[in-house]
DNA sequence: CCTGTTTTAGGACTATCGTCCTAAAAAGTG
DNA sequence: CACTTTTTAGGACGATAGTCCTAAAACAGG
C-alpha cells in the first residue's frame, strides 16, 4: 500500500496533466485520493508544495525512462530514436492532453510561478541526455543545437497532435523524424 | 477615439497572451482600460464573451496579414517564408510569453473550454492558408502534411524559445525552415 | 429645455479556493 | 495497558472571482 504522499504526488500529476495546475483545486485531488482536505494540509502545506513534488516525480520518472534506454545498451543513435518514438508510445495521451513537459512550462511560465525554474528543468534533462547521445554519436560541436532542434519537433508535433487528434499526422511527423535521425548519422559516419 | 467595447477587447488580448486567460480576471482587464467593472459588465455579459471576441479579433488580425502577403503579390514560396519569419518579427514576444495560439489552445484544451473549438479555428486559419500556398506551389497531393509540418515546426521552435529565451536559437531554426522550404522548392520544380 | 436611450460607476451576492486550526482516530512504544 | 507521536477529519476564515442589480451621468433628438 503505497504512502498517502505519494498517492497525492501521483493524483496530483495526473490531473496538473489533464486539467492544468491552476484549475486543479485542493479539493480535486483529495477527493481523487479519497482523503479529506485537512489531511492534505498535513502532508503539503502550501500548493507549491505540491508543485514541486509533481516536478519532481516527473524528472525522477522521466529520468529512469532515459537511463533506462542507456543502460539496456542501445546505441545512441537507438536511444534517440526512442526518444522520438515517445510520441507513438504516448499517442493518446498526447492527443487528448498535449506534451506533461511542454503545457506544464507554458502555464507556469504565463503565471510567473516559481515552479516554472522546475518545468524548465524537465526540458534541461530532455536537453541534455539528448546532447550526450548526440556528441556520443560523434558531432561534438553541434550537439546542442541538434538536441534543441529534435525538442522543439517532438513538442510541435505534441501540440498540433493535440489540437487536432489525427494519428496519422503522429505517425508521420515520427517517420520524418526519424529519417532525419538517420541523415544526421550518415553525414556523421561518412 | 476607439469605443470601448474595442479597447477592452486589445486589452483583455494582450493580458490573455500574457497571463493567460483563467489567471485574467474582470477587474484585471478593466483596471488596464480604466473603467469599472460595472461598465465592463454591460458590455461584456460572462468571461466567454470576452474570450469569444478576443478569439475573433485574433483570427481577424492574423487573417488580414496572411490575406496582405498574397495581395502584395508575393509568390507562394515567399509568403510561406513570411510564415515561417513570423517568428522572428515578433521573437521577443514570443521568448517572454510563447505563441498566441498554441498557449491559448493548450490552455482551453485542458480547461475543456467550449472556446477551444475557437483556438483551433485559429490553427486551421494558418493551416487551410499554408496548405494553399503549397497547392499553389503544385504540390497538391501532399499540400496538407507540408501545412501540417510547418505549422508544427512553428509551434515547437515558439514553445522551445519560450523556454530558453536564446535569441540564436530562433534564428538558427528559421534558417533550417527556411532551407526546408527551398529544399520542396526545388523539388517540386525539377 | 425636456425626454428617452446609451453608457458608466459602484456595490451586493454567491461560490470557490488556499490556508489554517482543533480535535479525534490510528499507530507505534515502553 | 498507558503514553506519545503520527495521521486523519472537518470546519472556519479571509480573499478573490464571476455575476448581477440599481442609480447616476452622458448623450441624442425634437
Amino acid at each position: 500500500m503505497p504512502a498517502t504522499r505519494d498517492r497525492i504526488v501521483s493524483a496530483a500529476d495526473q490531473l496538473f496533466y489533464e486539467r492544468g495546475f491552476e484549475a486543479t483545486s485542493f479539493a480535486d485531488v483529495a477527493a481523487v485520493v479519497g482523503i479529506s482536505r485537512g489531511n492534505f494540509y498535513y502532508h503539503f502545506k502550501t500548493k507549491d508544495q505540491i508543485l514541486d513534488a509533481v516536478i519532481e516525480k516527473r524528472i525522477a520518472d522521466r529520468d529512469a525512462m532515459l537511463d533506462g534506454w542507456v543502460q539496456a545498451g542501445q546505441s545512441p543513435r537507438a536511444c534517440i530514436a526512442s526518444f522520438i518514438r515517445i510520441l507513438l508510445m504516448n499517442n493518446k495521451k498526447i492527443r487528448a492532453y498535449g506534451s506533461p513537459v511542454g503545457t506544464l512550462f507554458s502555464e507556469l511560465a504565463k503565471l510567473n510561478h516559481p515552479g516554472g525554474d522546475g518545468a524548465r528543468a524537465l526540458f534541461d534533462l530532455f536537453r541534455v541526455w539528448l546532447r550526450r547521445r548526440f556528441e556520443d554519436m560523434g558531432r561534438t560541436e553541434d550537439a546542442d543545437a541538434l538536441a534543441m532542434h529534435i525538442l522543439a519537433r517532438s513538442q510541435g508535433v505534441a501540440t498540433l497532435a493535440n489540437a487536432y487528434p489525427d494519428e496519422q499526422f503522429l505517425e508521420t511527423e515520427v517517420e520524418q523524424m526519424l529519417a532525419w535521425l538517420d541523415a544526421i548519422a550518415a553525414q556523421t559516419q561518412s
